[in-house]
DNA sequence: AATCAAATGCAACCAACTTGCACATTCGAG
DNA sequence: CTCGAATGTGCAAGTTGGTTGCATTTGATT
């Protein structure tokens, strides 16, 4: 009985210990996991080794099986791609840090772009408070 | 008589050469400069040192004078504050890596937060082919 | 001109990756 | 099931981009 992590990843390539945990711990996550987060959640076991965690998370994202967003302390923030395919917004807390996927905000972006800008892609971040952090200010 | 720079930097605290070179510079560049981009730009006595540099941008962006962006090869990128005080959406290009602003592009967002989320401020970011590479491609 | 908070220069430091290479694992062919 | 080539992993060392602490200099107010 195959996890769905495996079922995601063997299309792609090998299903390595690594990659399947890793993807399983960001397929539970409720927000964007840095490296140190990441590595913190698995188990010692698995993947005892910083390169090959940084390996793995560059491979699911290359496969577009998880995503990437960059914070303002210069690290990268992963999570596991969902059936959107990364549609969705992103909001990130100025006081905690956090980033969190606003997967319900399909955003209706208007615009054109300036003649000979060709488009791939858009991606709209939003910058407050988020829910627990609101709270206490 | 005093340049634009110094205009803009002397209600914010001292009118440095390092301030006022750098600032003149990022008031003059079509995109967001990187930190190395911004260095071969200045006269080598103008600010012979890394550090300085650095704090002269932070500072620069603590007074909202310029912003800066996260490019994905990790590296800041800056540019000075026009008029429009940052309203305006980024263009980053997939192949140069490029980052352009889009000054006439004021995008249209609709959109309503999850409760509990206090906005602040959005960043759109699109990706694509700048002009250049879009016709070298 | 004197003053002094604020800015700079230097050296060392740090975190977040990256690279190179020998060794181990996966998985499909036989 | 076994084997072996392709693929992934572990370790050590290196690189990049940015910080910190502290002594010295400097801008602008008096
Ligand atoms: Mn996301
Ligand atoms: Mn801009
Ligand atoms: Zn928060
Ligand atoms: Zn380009």
């Amino acid at each position: 009985m195959a996890s769905q992590a495996e079922l995601l990843i063997r299309p792609h390539g090998r299903a390595t210990p690594a990659r399947r945990r890793v993807l399983e711990v960001l397929l539970g996550a409720a927000h964007a996991m840095s490296h140190a987060e990441i590595e913190a959640e698995l188990e010692t076991d698995v993947c005892p080794d910083r390169v090959t965690l940084y390996r793995v998370l560059d491979w699911l994202v290359s496969k577009r099986l998880a995503h990437k967003i960059a914070g303002d302390d210069r690290a990268w923030r992963f999570n596991a791609v969902a059936a959107d395919g990364h549609g969705h917004a992103h909001f990130h807390c100025t006081r905690c840090g956090q980033v969190y996927c606003l997967s319900e905000l399909q955003p209706a972006f208007a615009f054109s772009l300036p003649p000979g800008y060709r488009f791939d892609s858009a991606e709209l971040t939003i910058q407050g408070l988020c829910p627990r952090c609101s709270e206490a200010a």
